[in-house]
DNA sequence: AATTGCGGCAACCGCTCCCAT
DNA sequence: TATGGGAGCGGTTGCCGCAAT
């Protein structure tokens, strides 16, 4: 049966014996387990399966769940087709404007913290984000530098048709430039706003209550002078008076970057008229 | 028409953290 | 306090479809 293979090794419960240290059985039971599971793609009926178990009993753990419901998956396998994928509540259409922005200013505050991001972004998932940014955001920052050809981002989703599926491949190649942007730079400890990159990223983001606190991150090269991880760009980002002026009055717009301002209109051309800028 | 290269997305892998025992 | 298992995270890979040659 499906789960048979799955359950056989109960390592933890094994001693060493035969000379065989119990990393090393680890290790073969793991193999053995990954051998007997299926992996790739899910099917539909793979999918069926796992959303009906998951209405009826819920996930409370998940390695139970593929044995329970008798699917030749992981329970990691099983965990990330549901969280990512066969959730109800997954949003799989466009990234929205307001999305990209957000995305764009978390990570300049987060970094690569998918999940805290995604905590965000209701009905998008960590993983979505992080090819979103991948795929089309990174580029664009890193050319951003180089002030080289970037791809647009393509904000249709993922569900995307054949039709949108020609033209964004036809189309997506635009001149940005970004110039004055900033250099985000490795530093070792940066308490700005309350923000410690050094802590568990959750430790950070718990203090932004909802989407509308960050209205306070509108000015995105201000920001990256208040986390003090800016190089000399330019003194908008190195005057501290002005960095102060941001801190004492974080609602009032300062500095909006123009290089990515423009940015943020040619994505939104992109993705209103679906054509060139 | 066949081949190659590239982009995008889904999924896997390895690691860390948290919590129960 | 130490240990092990489960959950979650970020990085990476593999596959598929499309465009270019």
């Amino acid at each position: 049966m499906t789960h048979t293979a799955v359950g056989i090794f109960k390592v933890k419960d094994m001693k060493s014996r035969n000379g065989v240290s119990r990393p090393e059985m680890m290790s073969i039971s793991q193999k053995y387990q990954n051998l007997c599971l299926k992996k790739g793609a899910w099917d539909p009926d793979e999918d069926q399966i796992l959303r009906a178990y998951i209405k009826r009993y819920g996930t409370r753990n998940w390695n139970e769940v593929p044995k329970a419901a008798g699917l030749l998956r992981s329970g990691k396998s099983c965990r990330f087709r549901w969280m990512n994928y066969l959730r109800p509540d997954i949003k799989r259409g466009n990234f929205s404007k307001e999305e990209v922005q957000t995305i764009i200013k978390l990570h300049e505050m987060l970094g690569n913290s998918w999940s805290a991001i995604a905590e965000k972004l209701p009905g998008r998932t960590d993983n979505d984000i992080k090819n979103f940014w991948n795929t089309h955001l990174r580029k664009s920052f890193n050319n951003n530098i180089s002030n080289t050809a970037v791809q647009a981002p393509k904000l249709e989703g993922t569900q995307t048709s054949e039709e949108e599926s020609k033209q964004r491949k036809s189309s997506n190649i635009i001149d940005v430039s970004f110039p004055t942007a900033p250099k985000i730079l490795n530093s070792e400890d940066h308490h700005v706003n309350g923000i410690n990159e050094n802590k568990r990223v959750e430790d950070n983001v718990g203090s932004l209550e909802s989407i509308g606190e960050l209205s306070l991150l509108d000015q995105p090269s201000s920001m990256e002078a208040q986390m003090g991880r800016v190089e000399d760009y330019g003194e908008a980002y190195t005057d501290q008076m002005g960095v102060q002026e941001l801190l004492d009055y974080p609602n009032v717009s300062h500095n909006f970057d123009a290089g990515q301002e423009f940015w943020m209109n040619c994505l939104m051309k992109t993705q209103l008229h679906g054509n060139k800028v």
